[in-house]
RNA sequence: GGGCGAUUGGCGCAGAGGGAGCGCGCUUCCUUGACACGGAAGAGGUCACUGGUUCGAUUCCAGUAUCGCCCACCA
């Protein structure tokens, strides 16, 4: 074993030949919080950067979503923490109301029960022993991903504090009168029943049935149309427009409703759209919102005939009928009184749904409370407005104008029991008290708590502040808010983001939320379809963590992310994502059985050979770049960068080129020892944002350091720039390559040692790497025997002689050289075509002017020496 | 119905007013002492279509087509 490349003296850790992710991660999470790594400080005076996590259902488990939009986040507080901020990345979850509430209820029905069996106290009871029971999995799963989140500040929107902060904002805005309960049509869904906003109800085109109905008989009859022929129960007037000459002398007059023995009023309103149907439309002011303006605007009564449930309660034939029955009842009904004009023809149109269960939203009548949003969208607006918040990619920024511009009232109460109960008390004598947080509720004969809760959103809108201490005045707020970026996919800007602006505004005296909202995509397969379970290309994050490595998951999630794009991910991505892991893995093994070192200054750059001045240069550059992507979320960037410098500068180029050096030894040797850890350490300080366990690893492997976690950022040091070193192994690089392809033309097997004479390597300034060149291209000494056989002529004036020890396949080099001829000849023509066009020369910049001279030069130079070859070329 | 975006090699995506790139896949060769989760060398695209601006357009503008997304109370 005499031969053993040299090691340190202090007996390297010695590494296995692949990288095992399991082991690693789990005792590297373990050491970084025990450490306290992720714990912030408010009473540091770093600055500050702080991120708020979207709090996820309490109750769920980690989809791949989710490891995007915390990869990103992770990304970005990994790197400030290195940076030197005093980073808060506060983590927590949503109680998530009608999505927890259904969950426990289905368990419930399989047990044959409703909550209403066991009665509010003991439902809401259930809900929070099922949260005790899986609220863990999300968080444990966020420890898998490696979620550098401060865990001593966890929070949970149904916990005292955030309960404490609903409370008091709800007393504020009803004290300001931005809260306020009244009888509207809201969206109702009659399987959760409960109201739904307007973001909670999905539109799709639905094929519908549009029937058309003769109200009244004789002249004096008209005919209108619907798509929900039961809702006719609820008629109180049929509208037309005010300019319609064909149904004036009708207005006014009254019709029979069909069915009913009713007569209802035939009424004039502009909103009636006279090109539309036959121009007459029914109204039902109980069960359509358009229906319940026109009834607002003539004095009509609203009639309700559907209970909550969609079951139609109107007394009659059709009483205890669905929705659905009673409309296929109600049609053929009135098909028997001949009420049908025109027989029922398809018809698509957008039908909402609730976005928990999709059934189809009805829309009801019902007495709810509202967030006034007028004054505060238009704060929301004004602060994306005016710059003082900035949404990533500007592009979105135009949705998000289009949604707080249009905002209608906000409907929070929702008819659940698990939630934030709305602190409303009413009295006896119709009285109605807001209670604020310190307040006692009034007690006494007949006073009671209103029953409905709120809408989930209106807790998660508090989430930047309120997990901070709000309504306290606490250091964490006064350190951490605003936050400085909030990171999420663009599916719920307008769900929560806008939200949280209004509320923020609102809450912290006209404070923004957050400086800057990162949006992303969302994650699709590799061919850019959605994941869906029916499709089954859904990719469960924890499996690839579990085959792959977390390391390797987050960095295929990351490398895909395009701002504000959708994010397309496969297994064989992450293979290569975890491939890439091996790469650094072996890199840095390379290095540590090679003795590279951390320790001292550089050398400086005369004491470097122009290998290692060449390397440096590139990190120099990379660092730059990377850096600059960094600060701008192009994430997808900053992996590629960073991807194809380790593999293809460090290790396919600059692990070569090294190896004749190290093996040499001497002091050249210990300055590329030197060179080659240094440049490891930087590029795996570089990496572990997107890739913390391997890079700490690895890092620590190489630098005996304590943890690259709190090691700090590179920055790019441009006196190591170096554009000579660049170019000369550019050259070199060229060389190498153009042999190594001739050898792969003529089929000689890459081990093969072929005897050649170089020549012009003085002229190219590539004199220095006579050695590197042969060691490289595998081009042994020419002997007293040596016979050329082959010329491979390279750019910059290289001629490579080979003895091939036999002929070599002359037409297939023939037909080589052609090409390049054919290649060079073109390149030649098209800048001549420029150089020749006057106009060019006098509007084109000089750069580019220079730019087109140096290729024909070059072409030309290459052009020469194709012919040369060529004609060298035996018959 | 309104708005936004996309259209670049087999697939997924970058790109910039002046020489078409990346990953995966594909072809050929190779177990060379960091790594076969590897190495070397390749093949493959008239950058959707039509006009316009320009010395020059795949890149800017307009229109067409196709696709996608978001918003929407026209029965």
């Amino acid at each position: 074993m005499t031969d053993t490349p040299q090691t340190r003296s202090d007996a390297p850790p010695t590494l296995p030949a692949q990288y095992q992710p399991g082991e690693v991660e789990q005792r590297r999470y373990e050491q970084w919080v025990s450490a306290g790594y992720f714990r912030a400080d408010a009473s540091s005076d770093k600055p500050a950067f702080s991120i708020v996590i979207p709090p996820p259902n309490v109750t769920g488990s980690l989809h791949v979503g989710h490891a995007l939009d915390h990869t990103i986040q992770d990304i970005l507080v990994r790197r400030k923490r290195m940076q030197g901020y005093e980073t808060l990345w506060l983590p927590g979850t949503d109680h998530a109301g009608i999505a927890t509430q259904n969950v426990v209820e289905r368990q419930l029905a399989a047990q044959g029960l409703s909550r209403h069996d066991l009665g509010r106290e003991k439902f809401v009871e259930r809900v929070w022993q099922w949260k005790a029971e899986s609220g863990g999995a999300i968080l444990s799963q966020m420890r898998r991903l490696g979620d550098s989140v401060d865990w001593s500040r966890e929070r949970f929107t149904m916990d005292e504090g955030l309960s404490r902060a609903v409370h008091t904002i709800f007393k504020r805005l009803y004290d300001d009168g931005l809260i306020y309960r009244a009888e509207r049509i809201i969206n109702w869904c009659p399987r959760c029943l409960t109201a739904l906003s307007d973001i909670e109800v999905e539109h799709s085109d639905d094929e519908g049935e549009l029937v058309s109905i003769r109200y009244g008989d004789g002249p004096n009859s008209i005919v209108v149309a619907t798509t929900r022929a039961e809702t006719m129960l609820g008629d109180t007037a049929v509208a037309v427009h005010p300019d319609d000459e064909r149904y004036r002398h009708l207005v006014g007059t009254e019709v029979e409703l069909p069915l009913t023995g009713r007569r209802i009023p035939i009424v004039a309103d502009a909103h009636v759209d006279p090109e539309f149907g036959t121009g007459a439309v029914k109204v039902t002011p109980a069960h359509d919102p358009n229906d319940f303006e026109i009834g607002q605007r003539h004095g009509l009564p609203s009639l309700v005939i559907m209970d909550e449930r969609g079951v139609i309660s109107a007394p009659g034939p059709f009483q205890g009928l669905d929705r659905f029955e009673a409309r296929r009842a109600v049609v053929e009904a009135l098909r028997k009184e001949g009420r049908i004009v025109a027989e029922k023809r398809p018809y698509v149109h957008a039908v909402g749904h609730c976005s928990r269960c999709n059934t189809t939203v009805e829309p009801r009548l019902s007495l709810q409370w509202f967030v006034k949003t007028g004054p505060l969208a238009k704060a929301a607006g004004d602060a994306v407005r005016d710059g003082r918040v900035r949404i990533e990619p500007p592009e979105m920024a135009k949705r998000y104008f289009d949604w707080v511009d249009n905002m209608h009232d906000w409907c929070i109460s929702r008819q659940l029991w698990w939630g934030h109960r709305i602190p409303v008390w009413y009295g006896p004598d119709g009285q109605v008290v807001c209670v604020g947080p310190d307040e006692e509720p009034p007690t006494g004969e007949g006073w009671h708590q209103d029953e409905d809760v709120l809408d989930t959103w209106f807790s998660s809108a508090l989430w930047p502040f309120s997990t901070l201490g709000w309504p306290d005045d606490t250091p964490d707020l006064a350190k951490f808010y605003p936050t400085s970026v909030l990171v999420t996919g663009y599916d719920i800007l307008f769900f929560w983001v806008a939200r949280m602006m209004m509320f923020g505004l609102y809450a912290m005296n006209g404070r923004q939320p957050f400086h800057v909202v990162a949006l992303h995509g969302m994650v699709r397969d590799q061919y850019g379809k959605k994941m869906s379970k029916s499709f089954g290309n859904v990719v469960d994050p924890l499996d690839w963590i579990n085959r792959f490595g977390a390391d390797a998951t987050r960095f295929t999630l990351a490398r895909g992310a395009n701002p504000g794009a959708d994010v397309p991910v496969s297994e064989e991505w992450c293979q290569g994502s975890r491939n890439f892991c091996n790469k650094l893995w072996n890199a840095t093994r390379f290095a540590l059985m090679n003795g590279a070192t951390v320790a001292g200054e550089l050398p400086p750059a005369e004491q470097l050979s122009t290998v290692d001045r060449w390397i440096l240069s590139r990190l120099q550059q990379v660092i730059a770049e990377a850096d600059e992507y960094f600060e701008t979320y192009e994430f997808a960037k900053v992996c590629d960068v960073l991807y194809h410098f380790a593999w293809d500068d460090v290790c396919d180029w600059y692990v070569e080129l090294v190896k004749p050096i190290l093996a040499e030894g001497g002091p050249r040797a210990d300055a590329t020892r030197r060179v080659l850890g240094h440049v490891l350490d930087q590029l795996l300080r570089l990496l572990h944002p997107v890739i913390p366990f391997v890079t700490d690893e690895l890092w620590t492997a190489l630098t005996g350091g304590e943890s690259v976690v709190i090691a700090s950022w590179p920055v790019a040091d441009a006196s190591r720039r170096d554009e000579a070193a660049e170019a000369e192994i550019g050259k070199l690089q060229r060389v190498v390559t153009e042999v190594r392809r001739f050898r792969a033309d003529q089929g000689l097997k890459p081990g093969q040692r072929v005897p050649a004479r170089l020549s012009g390597l003085a002229e190219a300034g590539l004199a220095a790497h006579e050695k590197l060149i042969r060691t490289l291209a595998r081009l042994d000494a020419p002997g007293d025997a040596f016979a050329a056989s082959a010329r491979v002529a390279v750019a910059g004036g290289v001629t490579i002689e080979l003895d091939t020890r036999g002929s070599i396949d002359v037409a297939a080099e023939r037909a080589r050289l052609m090409k390049d001829r054919a290649a060079a000849e073109r390149e030649i023509a098209q800048c001549r075509a420029k150089l020749d066009n006057p106009a060019f020369l006098d509007k084109a910049p000089a750069h580019v002017v220079d730019k087109v001279r140096t290729r024909l030069q070059v072409a030309e130079e290459d052009l020469a020496r194709i012919t040369a070859a060529l004609e060298a070329l035996p018959a």
